[in-house]
DNA sequence: TAGATTGTTAATCGATTAACAATC
DNA sequence: TAGATTGTTAATCGATTAACAATC
């Protein structure tokens, strides 16, 4: 929104931070530094900085960041501070294991919805969420407000179901099948997919 | 090997050849051009040939790449080209999902034995594979020549089983659970933190 | 004040893309 | 031969790191 475009990588790092900011915070740490988030986080010391400063001037001089400070920034910048809602099709056993994160993802997001196509899933609950026909997913993610979609389905069906998430207004996509997904430039999609990243480390193996 | 040191990046993008690779060749087609696989895979043909380039020359000029030829150049690279053992810690319900997947990762990679530190857990059987305790990884991983682990447990417990695996010789770790590890640098470490990956998504929210 | 640490500029490093000669 | 496409060099772009004045 202000000026210069923030990358992918710094964005990807903002969670990072919040996350171990968190566990400071628990501990009731009052105060960081760019040098002892580094260490932990195995980062360097003038990135965090930099990354950031690219938001604003949160540290002070000579003293470092205010954990409980910092953490509502970074939220903030991840529009973390409002409940976003998300829909996950696939009640598979991946779907299943992601439902379950919800409490994870704490007051931040919340995935509300669920829906499969197999008839045998549909109606049964999973995490007292009752598994929906994927027609009934663009009505669904318009009534309940779902601003982000979570894809667990096979990598055939998948561009159907982001067909469907886009058509439905969905702002993001988080794709954990085997396929790239062509969207609309304003939709982001992010992959995580378990095969790709475990055939990658194969490669560091001696 | 050779000589350049090859990016992450460009290994990261070696899997994703050759996941598409595969359905070309399932489709029997027997010739791909750079332009081809940029336009399915949404990347720079420029910059595929030059990841290609890396390893050798596996095109011909004015036809582009054999597809045969290539899945076989880009396993060997991956060092896919042998079988891969996979020993698993965490029994939960990503554990689990995970354990599904060994027919995605076709004949290059096996999950071969998965540990829990819950009595509860320990002993049933999950995809024909016993679930044994934690105490048992050294031993097992060690008779059964596993070379990846992967870290399914919660945050709190994922660094002790990172020491564990280290200690068992295990060279690459792929880790779930939403913390940074401390690993000797000969032990590769990538992370697959699935609220991580949300939160940044929620960035791109308008 | 002395010590610590930020925010930021400049330097370095690395990755992506464009362009094109070579050649199938 | 004409058209297509590679491999590779050069140009561009972007990200990381070092360094340091400002200042708490």
């Amino acid at each position: 929104m202000k000026g210069p475009k923030i990358s992918e990588a710094v964005v990807r790092r903002l969670p990072i931070y919040l996350r171990y900011l968190n566990e400071l915070a628990l501990s009731e740490v009052q105060t960081v530094s760019s040098q002892a988030l580094g260490q932990k986080l195995d980062l360097n010391p003038a990135q965090i900085r930099k990354d950031l400063a690219y938001f604003g001037e949160f540290g002070k001089k000579g003293i470092g960041y205010d954990v409980g400070y910092l953490i509502e920034k970074i939220r903030h910048i991840l529009k973390l501070d409002q409940m976003i809602h998300v829909a996950l099709v696939g009640a598979g056993n991946l779907g299943q294991a992601l439902s379950n994160y919800n409490k994870y993802l704490q007051d931040n997001m919340k995935i509300v919805c669920i829906f499969d196509a197999s008839p045998a899933k549909i109606g049964t609950t999973i995490n007292n969420i009752e598994v929906q026909p994927i027609g009934a997913l663009q009505q669904v993610v318009q009534e309940m407000g779902v601003r982000v979609g979570i894809i667990t389905v096979p990598a055939s069906e998948a561009q159907n179901v982001a067909n469907r998430f886009v058509q439905a207004g969905v702002e993001a996509i988080l794709n954990f099948a085997p396929a790239i997904l062509k969207v609309p430039s304003e939709v982001r999609v992010h992959y995580a997919d378990f095969t790709t990243e475990l055939h990658s480390l194969a490669y560091y193996l001696d």
